[in-house]
RNA sequence: GCGGGCGUGAUGGAAUGGUAGACAUACCAGACUUAAAAUCUGUUGGGCGUAUGCCCGUGUGGGUUCGACUCCCACCGCCCGCACCA
């Protein structure tokens, strides 16, 4: 009897798939396209788990696809700039060039032995000059199209390092490396216009019927739109530049109760002031050290400073507001400037308590006369509420109504302009970094900002930098830095900030349609292959490169790159969970927890006999050392069983949990079907027992119908389930040598998107043609689905109390006095009547006593 | 803090508003074996009962419905994102 040995089948197959070049992807006049396309990764240098489940569910697809008579473009490529590979550089020595491309060597050779359908030939990194040199002839028609401007922003800055920090790199308030106090500097830096494209951006979201419903919601929530107020408040003496404040609020209806105005630390008239007034200036420069994350900005403590300057209000003139400064209030939303309401609203609540403000009631409650005290009254603005104040004299009314009618009211008495915002900023695409791709202007004295000629492109990295020293060294690199000016060709300066890598990934979707073209796209290869059918993902992305994504297939529109059809670039969109592991901890003297690695750990105990804490399932991680190699399982089990495994017992939006025990069954099962296989080649009886023949025949058909409605449904796990129980189905089976090899053929054939390699071996062994890679997808034959008779449960006040077997197509009224005459019926009727009598065809009876 | 999600046996999980626990793991029992491994077969949510069976059970509390894991409201716990990580 042959054994399963994964090696030697994987090999011979993926030589054979190869040799064939049947995941070459092309053009096919007479085929449907579909595309395919799994997030593309960052070359760490070590493929995991998570990728292997990523990469496997899009080739599920693919292949699928494949059997279905699609012509299928799978491709795979590397997100290769950022920091990690400057970090290296710094830490270890070395070139980040080096360090990413041999990290991308190393992770395709760890890939290569999954065999996955992809079109190798496609293969590029974002990081070849070919790829970037594109992204700038992009950058360059963006630019020209006024879909990139420049202004001045707030970056972290390093005093010790003299660098700028990414998020990430600030730790509560300090630098990473140096643990400096991180001060914030203003910079210009270059943004895309993304807010322009704000309310397209969300209405489209309708459009996106085949995503998760979660990531619409999410990114409809990130733009975030809302309609609202703009008006101004008249300084009570005016200023030089300053007549009034115009501040931008959503909740006018709460006009009557403003007590304060209070202003961005970086709002015009804060700036002004602080010009002579050093207190202001210091309290500014506290505000601007904060953590600009939204979380830290959201948990830090409100404070204000009190300006001294007052304002007038609006609706009673004789009244002043004064107005503050506070740390809370964002110049990128709105104005920079708003009024407070402490009734209505928790933090100007808080606010007004600290620095003893006014608290003026709005409204109350329908049946409820109580003042606010302590906490803040913010009903639902669907809620309808009782007026105290109203300058439109509104009197009850929901918030919702309240609002709209206010924004009426102020219009047409010349008080404000009803303004629809945009929480969604621009996106600031400059990064003071060495490894990215280099913003191809230059700075010229006379000329100002000069577009670098397209003929010039790629503007490439210059190869000869060091990371000993602190700061960017694009910035000290001088024969690169100077550059004559493309314009008046006077001496001039190049830009030395790149760009931020999501400026990378938001295009390369519409890159590999034709990945060697001398311009950004080919608008024949674009509209054949565009959009991706089913782009799969993590739920991590869900927000930030999505929307960038949607954003630059726009842009890629209005520069002639891609043609109206493919602004939406997703068709599809799924997002899978994690891969998980138990982790194992033991402690060192000092209590301190010591980690271990699953292949170190037996029955809980390490090889010594220490026994360790198990904490539950987390995502694998490299600090935890929960991780599971996939090269380590493809050697002992196989990449089949790897696919198999990270595929089987969770749905794949959901983690799933990594256990020894599992791969192990998952290798064990796969023998089996293996086993099963070879046993029916040459053990071949015929059998008179056609009933044996007939209930495989149908167990096949349902098994058809099954996996391939799961496939299409992303139901991996179910499909798994029901492969399991066919398999079992036929190793039960009484039927004939014949009828078990169809349905062998026809369980590796529907095995083959998960396991292909396993599934081409079978195939051949029992004369398959050809390769299953390119056999058409078994059809179920619907005869053989129908069956008689259907088994009704019967439920008696919706609990089950027993069942009956009734004719698939037996009338309503039938089944109502079958059911009548059934024992626990009666039993529970005890003679009398019935209530009601439910009767769903096919699926159940209930008899309301 | 804000936004989004998840919560079902010992474990991972299944279930178009219609028989809760498919399939798998683990455990237990049996077959084969001198024995073990491998393989095959079977049992397993909790409680009561010899048994036909009955009661309870999908994080907690309420609601809608003939019927709720599924829909609605509130709460608890965990996870993800928050704009310079990719």
């Amino acid at each position: 009897m042959a054994t399963y040995t994964p090696s030697d089948i994987e090999a011979r197959w993926q030589a054979a798939w190869e040799q064939a070049a049947v995941f070459r992807a092309e053009r096919s006049d007479d085929k449907p396209k579909y595309y395919v396309l799994e997030m593309f990764p960052y070359p760490s240098g070590r493929i995991h788990m998570g990728h292997v489940r990523n990469y496997t569910m899009g080739d599920v697809i693919a292949r699928y696809k494949m059997s279905t008579g699609h012509s299928v473009l799978h491709p795979m490529g590397w997100d290769a700039f950022g920091m990690p590979a400057e970090n290296a550089a710094m830490a270890i020595g070395g070139h980040p060039k080096t360090w990413t491309y041999d990290n991308i060597a190393d992770m395709r050779s760890q890939m290569k032995p999954l065999g996955l359908s992809i079109d190798w030939s496609r293969e590029f990194a974002t990081c070849d000059p070919e790829y970037y040199g594109q992204q700038q002839a992009l950058f360059l028609d963006m630019l020209e199209a006024g879909l990139v401007y420049r202004k001045n922003a707030q970056v972290n800055w390093d005093p010790v390092d003299m660098t700028v920090l990414a998020n990430e790199q600030v730790i509560d308030g300090k630098g990473w490396r140096s643990g400096a106090d991180v001060e914030k500097r203003e910079l210009t830096q270059w943004f895309f216009k993304i807010s322009d494209m704000a309310g397209e951006l969300k209405q489209a979201l309708d459009g996106l019927e085949n995503w998760p419903a979660k990531v619409r919601l999410m990114q409809e929530n990130w733009i975030g739109e809302s309609r609202g107020l703009e008006m101004d408040f008249k300084l009570s003496t005016p200023r030089p530049g300053f007549d009034a404040l115009t501040i931008y609020t959503t909740r006018p209806d709460t006009l009557a109760g403003a007590s304060f105005m209070a202003i961005a630390p970086d709002h015009p008239l804060s700036k002004a002031l602080e010009a002579d007034d050093p207190a202001l200036a210091a309290f500014n420069a506290d505000a601007r050290r904060m953590d600009t994350t939204e979380a830290a900005m959201e948990k830090a403590e409100k404070k204000g400073f009190d300006t001294g300057i007052t304002v007038q209000h609006p609706l009673y003139p004789n009244q002043t507001l004064p107005v503050w400064v506070a740390n809370f209030v964002l110049m990128d939303y709105g104005t920079g400037a708003v009024f407070g309401c402490p009734a209505h609203d928790q933090r100007d609540l808080d606010f007004a308590r600290k620095y003893d403000l006014p608290v003026i009631d709005t409204f109350v409650a329908m049946d409820d006369d109580t003042r606010v005290a302590n906490a803040a009254f913010v009903p639902a603005k669907s809620e309808v509420v009782r007026w105290i104040n109203h300058p439109a004299g509104i009197d009850k009314a929901t918030g919702q109504d309240a609002i709209d009618k206010t924004i009426d009211w102020a219009e047409a008495q010349g008080l404000g302009r009803g303004q629809t915002q945009y929480r969604l900023r621009d996106w600031g695409l400059s990064r003071q970094r060495y490894w990215g791709c280099p913003i191809p202007v230059v700075h010229c004295d006379d000329c100002g900002v000069v577009p670098e000629k397209k003929e010039n492109l790629p503007v490439e990295l210059p190869d000869d930098v060091t990371f000993d020293i602190p700061g960017n060294p694009l910035d000290r690199h001088p024969t690169w830095r100077d550059t004559p000016c493309p314009s008046c060709g006077k001496a001039a300066k190049r830009e030395t900030d790149t760009m931020d890598t999501f400026v990378d990934s938001s295009w390369y979707f519409a890159r590999f349609t034709a990945p060697r073209a001398n311009t950004p796209t080919n608008m024949e290869d674009a509209a054949y292959w565009m959009n991706v059918d089913q782009y799969i993902g993590g739920i991590e992305h869900a927000i930030l490169h999505l929307l960038y994504s949607r954003f630059f297939a726009r842009a890629m529109h209005i520069t002639g790159h891609l043609p109206a059809s493919a602004i939406e670039p997703f068709d599809a969109l799924f997002t899978q969970g994690m891969v998980t592991h138990e982790i194992y901890q033991t402690r060192d003297d000092k209590g301190r927890p010591i980690y271990h690695l699953p292949e170190d750990v037996t029955d809980g105990k390490l090889a010594d006999g220490t026994e360790v804490d198990i904490i539950p399932s987390a995502k694998m991680s490299k600090s935890k050392k929960n991780v599971v190699d996939p090269l380590g399982i493809i050697a002992s089990y196989g990449a089949d069983t790897a696919r198999w495994f990270v595929l089987s017992d969770s749905p794949p939006e959901r983690d799933v949990e990594w256990t020894a025990s599992g791969a192990e069954a998952a290798y064990k099962h796969l023998a089996r079907v293996y086993r099963i296989a070879t046993d029916c080649v040459t053990d071949s009886p015929a059998n008179e027992d056609t009933k044996a023949d007939l209930d495989l025949a149908r167990a096949r058909a349902v098994c058809i119908d099954g996996v391939t409605r799961d496939i299409e449904s992303f139901g991996f796990n179910a499909a798994i389930a029901k492969l399991y129980a066919f398999t079992a189905t036929i190793a039960k089976s009484k039927a004939s040598g014949a009828a078990k090899r169809d349905s062998i053929k026809t369980l590796a054939q529907l095995m083959s998107p998960m396991t292909p390699h396993l599934s081409e071996d079978i195939w051949n062994m029992l004369g398959g043609d050809g390769l299953v890679t390119l056999a058409a997808w078994p059809v179920a034959e619907a005869a053989l689905l129908k069956s008689d008779t259907v088994i009704l449960p019967i439920q008696i006040n919706g609990k089950r109390r027993g069942e009956l077997e009734v004719d698939a197509d037996l009338d309503k009224s039938e089944v109502e006095k079958l059911a009548l005459a059934h024992e626990a019926v009666k039993k529970a009727l005890n003679g009398g009547t019935p209530k009601k009598v439910i009767v769903v065809p096919g699926r159940i009876v209930n008899v309301v006593v």
